[in-house]
DNA sequence: TGCAAAATAGCACGGTCGTTCTATTTTGAA
DNA sequence: TTCAAAATAGAACGACCGTGCTATTTTGCA
């Protein structure tokens, strides 16, 4: 389904015989139409998403593409889906490495962050998706309000756990704080990405600070 | 151009003789027009405004509408202009009615998450559009741009005189300041809008709270 | 190498889009 | 009431859309 599947399925699919198993050819080119498509989203939006210019970036007709999908309201979810998987792994996965607490709520919204200004010219699809389907429901819609919501739960419960190990205050309302740095990435991408503002980066990363000091992350502890 | 223009521009147009004066009706239909592409444009946004919709919302031809804009983008920039206009109205002047400093700052700031909640079922354009534009440069971008800057600017203004007023810290850095308020009203119409989370409008309030509570805003003067 | 199955192409369909052109209707001052 | 100008309608255009159908090509095991 996503980009790298063909690979890791490719080491484990000698036991299989006859048609059982993959066919490399068709995971590869469906990986490399999502990746195009996923490029494309991020620039003109998922509604903007038509097969025929994906069809055009990939050199291919526009029926070659379609009988990956079926739809394309399918296109658009497997593009949500692999935004999350690029998601998970820039930014969640790594910060799992740094220690429970507040290194690793740190690490989140450091990843976060990088993502969200690196996105200048790449787009979120997270906050564009928003805008886009806040009035139209429907499947697709659905798979990005729950990919979204799988991450803002991270983040809350890493302020939970930042809480319980007393990095933070015993008073901290996980939500509050997690709504609050919310806002701030946000702010850094309708900023900086929309109203081309510089500085943007150093705001959401002062406004940051202020969260932390506002729920006392012990001054020790803080590195 | 706007939806009162008719009433300005009727006083200066007296002098003028023969045709040159307004035809009322046209102006009117007009006016109609924009007002319903608004209503469409907040709910499919601005991008997706089509004159065939926005003809059968008016029960009128396409090229009825048409010719009131010459192009879809002019139809686009005067809804544009038409919420600016309302945005004016509903958030801005209320707030001017204010002292100066902190009571002022708290209009607009309360002003504007009060539209920002109303809109969880009408939308809004500047969080919108910003979603829809920031990879789209052209005459619709600038036109949503401008508006949005003027209103930031009035807010940081605003900030600026809370300082100047002695409302706030005097260390207070005001670009610092709004920066982390607009970080609250777009999480506000995030959360409440396309998650759907109840409570947002709650914490974006205690999150203005505690941001007054940073920038040093006197406890006397807070009511 | 052969051969079925998978992948891709080509074409056509009905639909919507913005826009243009040409009537027709409506308006409102003279 | 008249009549030019303004407002609106109607039909048509080329372009793009998603999708279905039918070849054709490519793939990869037997």
């Amino acid at each position: 389904m996503t980009t790298n599947s063909s690979l890791t399925e490719l080491t484990d699919q000698d036991a299989g015989s006859g048609r059982s198993r993959l066919l490399q050819k068709g995971q590869q080119t469906k990986s490399a139409i999502v990746d195009a498509a996923l490029g494309l989203a991020t620039q003109i939006g998922i509604e903007g998403l038509s097969i025929g210019a994906v069809s055009e970036v990939m050199q291919m007709s526009k029926s070659g593409v379609f009988a990956h999908f079926g739809s394309r309201e399918e296109l658009q979810i497997s593009v949500i889906r692999e935004y999350h998987h690029r998601f998970e792994l820039e930014v969640f996965y790594p910060a799992m490495q740094e220690a429970k607490g507040l290194p690793r709520l740190k690490a989140l919204f450091s990843n976060w962050m990088k993502r969200t200004s690196a996105e200048i010219d790449s787009g979120c699809l997270y906050i564009s998706g928003a805008a886009e389907f806040d009035d139209r429901p429907g499947p697709v819609s659905d798979a990005l309000a729950s990919s979204v919501k799988t991450w803002l739960s991270a983040l809350h419960r890493c302020v939970v756990q930042a809480r319980e190990t007393g990095h933070l205050s015993e008073l901290t309302d996980a939500a509050q704080m997690s709504f609050e740095l919310h806002g701030l990435v946000l702010a850094l991408h309708y900023e900086a990405r929309f109203l081309k503002t510089d500085k943007s980066l150093d705001r959401a990363k002062r406004g940051f600070e202020h969260i932390l000091l506002r729920y006392g992350a012990s001054p020790t502890l803080r590195v």
